[in-house]
RNA sequence: UGGGCUAUGGUGUAAUGGUAGCACAAGAGGUUUUGGUUCUCUUAGUCUUGGUUCGAACCCAGGUAGUCCAACCA
């Protein structure tokens, strides 16, 4: 009994984990529905690099067929060839596989177009669609608005033949864009925008990036994406919010199609297919969609068109600008592909238009970061300080643990294998923010009278002893008071590990590196790339307030400093060895990443993220 | 002002007619050779008005607010 409680409980504590696509999904295998088989699609465009905001859509595509033995196949929606470009799916293919996920296949809507083509000719033969000849201001007036019916082409009930003379004519060639269109015959006065006999093709006269110049006119999404799934086999066809007043067009498209397969696929050739399609009627019912809100994260501009933007003014350094939401741009910044996927599940699915917090985000990063990143010590505003006591030339080696968060079955941390070798001299660099002259009792660091514990080191103090003028003798300043250089005095019996390095002080324990040990290096720290929440909205409402478009309605909400390169700071040797991409963190500072055009010669961190408080 | 969708602490999310829980953020304290980590604890929530029900965050109706839809884009 006590048996049967537990595995109920396990199942009840799984059922609370599963959002509410995944309770759709479980419910529709618990029915057999499709013969209890999942599949699923990522579907991007070819036209941009992915952002963050597609990792949440691959995250949920991917996830949902792993989690439910299904596959999920990669699908390049290419059905506009004045955008789309191959250049494109190289990175859009790099980026998934980074985050960790595997495609069935890849696709392209494009190795569909003959089917589609096919089922058009079939749509206007049942006298579901029609060649519309009017220009598309014409049609864009008859459509009338969302509070007003809209009233029907004049081609409307032309004959069946002619439609698809026309048709036929439009993939010719020999017909200018814009001349004519197929569209569905549905209803001019649905209260549906998209049932106001949508446009199933248009004429672009365009070379396309795979099919060449077999195609003159081309499908519409509307015509194309649910077609697309049910040739594919895809059960659930999960996209975001914005699609939802589609879905009724999608469905009724994903039904034309199966009667046409009823209708034709008898007829067709065997292993064709048509007859395929015919003869899977009954085990599979065609894909659904399902909607979920995309991501949004304040303080960040999401769009690939803004993006674009972006890129082309020379506002960031490219799409993988570090401060860019591109997939690219945050694995350049130092992000996991876990940190990632973390804060996706973090903010869950649901249908409620959200703005999620950037600081939820950086929380997920610091977390896998922290069990993952190298601790190395670098000093991004060094001040020298002088060790009076220590021995001129001495120098010792000490060691430094790589991630204290190696931890074995007792909790202690790993030694084996998980340190590194540091230098100890006598000139040293610290932060000139881990001194101050007069610090007060809360700051806790390096000032005149005061004790501290270098790192992996000594424990040192600097004394309080003045000079006739009442000046410190610990500190050395410039004519403009700027201290220079500090002096202290190491307590020998102290050394990392010895018996006398168990003292107790007061002050805390500072991160240092040794002059001659060190190697200058370029820190970029990061801050948002805008100064509003909201940028989109914000970008939004001053193009209508000030009659500008593009970069010129960005300029306004700018942050100037996300960017500020420090070139003055030095790191341990040992940092200089990790290759580009690397973790690290840098004690007490934050965690950082090897710059992808870092060199030995020329060191180039990226900051992340800070460490908390 | 037509239709669709949505509304739970500061933010995000769970509870699927039966104890409003979790994470982040914020605050207090302990531990710590990172003011990190970790461990305690605290603060704070069902948009509104009705209805159905023994019982409503959940179902229904109205209101309010937000959001999407009138590209030969996807």
């Amino acid at each position: 009994m006590e048996e049967l409680n537990n595995v109920q409980s396990i199942n009840t504590e799984e059922k609370k984990t599963l959002n509410f696509i995944e309770q759709k999904v479980e419910k529709d295998m618990a029915e057999g529905l499709n013969g209890g088989r999942v599949q699923t699609r990522f579907p991007p465009e070819p036209n941009g690099y992915l952002h963050i905001g597609h990792a949440k859509a691959i995250a949920i595509d991917f996830g949902i067929a792993e989690k439910f033995g299904g596959v999920c196949n990669l699908r390049m929606d290419d059905t506009n060839p004045q955008k789309e470009d191959t250049e494109y799916v190289k990175a859009i293919e790099r980026d998934i596989k980074w985050l960790g996920f595997q495609w069935g296949k890849v696709c392209y809507a494009s190795d569909y177009f003959q089917d589609l083509w096919d089922f058009a000719e079939w749509c206007i033969l049942q006298g579901r669609a029609y060649v519309d000849e009017q220009t598309s201001e014409e049609i864009a007036a008859q459509k009338g608005t969302p509070t007003e019916p809209g009233t029907n082409s004049p081609y409307r009930d032309r004959p069946v033949e002619e439609s698809l003379r026309l048709f036929r004519e439009m993939n010719s060639g020999n017909v200018e864009p814009g001349r004519m269109i197929l569209r569905a015959k549905i209803d001019m006065a649905s209260p549906n925008m998209h049932f106001r006999d949508p446009i199933m093709y248009r004429v672009l006269n365009m070379e396309h990036w795979r099919t060449g110049n077999k195609w003159n006119a081309y499908p519409m999404y509307d015509f194309t994406h649910g077609q697309s799934d049910y040739l594919e086999g895809v059960t659930h066809s999960i996209c975001t919010l914005e699609f939802v007043p589609h879905r009724e067009l999608y469905d009724l498209f994903v039904s034309w199609m199966r009667e046409w397969a009823a209708d034709c696929g008898e007829k067709a050739e065997s292993g064709s297919k048509l007859s395929t399609l015919n003869s899977q009627l009954s085990t599979y019912q065609g894909p659904r969609q399902f909607e979920f809100n995309k991501l949004n994260l304040n303080y960040t501009l999401m769009s690939k068109r803004n993006l674009l933007v972006l890129t082309k003014e020379g506002v960031v350094n490219g799409w993988d600008d570090p401060r860019m939401p591109t997939i690219c741009g945050i694995r350049r910044r130092g992000y996991s592909p876990q940190a990632i996927l973390n804060f996706i599940d973090k903010i869950g699915y649901t249908t409620f238009d959200a703005l999620n917090d950037i600081k939820l985000l950086e929380a997920a990063c610091r977390e896998d970061l922290n069990t993952r990143a190298i601790r190395v010590s670098a000093v991004v505003d060094p001040v020298k300080l002088i060790i009076d006591n220590y021995p001129d030339g001495q120098v010792e080696e000490m060691q430094a643990v790589n991630n204290p968060e190696l931890r074995d079955a007792d909790g202690n941390t790993i030694m084996e294998g998980n340190t590194h070798t540091i230098h100890f001299s006598k000139e040293l660099y610290i932060e000139r923010e881990d001194f101050m002259e007069e610090g007060g009792k809360k700051f806790l660091r390096l000032g005149p009278g005061k004790e501290v514990r270098l790192k992996n080191a000594y424990i040192i103090a600097c004394s309080n002893e003045q000079d006739e003028n009442g000046n410190y003798k610990c500190i050395e300043k410039d004519s403009n008071g700027n201290i220079t250089c500090i002096h202290a005095t190491y307590d020998a019996d102290t050394k990392s590990g010895m018996p006398g390095a168990d003292r107790k002080i007061k002050g805390k324990t500072l991160h240092w590196v040794s002059c001659q040990h060190s190697i200058p290096c370029e820190v970029r720290n990061y801050a948002c790339l805008w100064t509003c929440e909201n940028p989109r909205d914000a970008i939004k409402q001053y193009e209508k307030e000030n009659g500008v478009r593009g970069i010129d309605a960005m300029r306004p909400f700018l942050n100037p400093e996300s960017l500020i390169i420090n070139k003055n700071a030095f790191i341990e040797k040992f940092a200089a060895t990790m290759p580009p991409l690397s973790y690290l963190q840098f004690q007490r500072i934050g965690y950082f990443n090897v710059d992808t055009t870092s060199t030995p010669e020329h060191l180039v961190f990226n900051k992340t993220v800070g460490l908390k408080g």
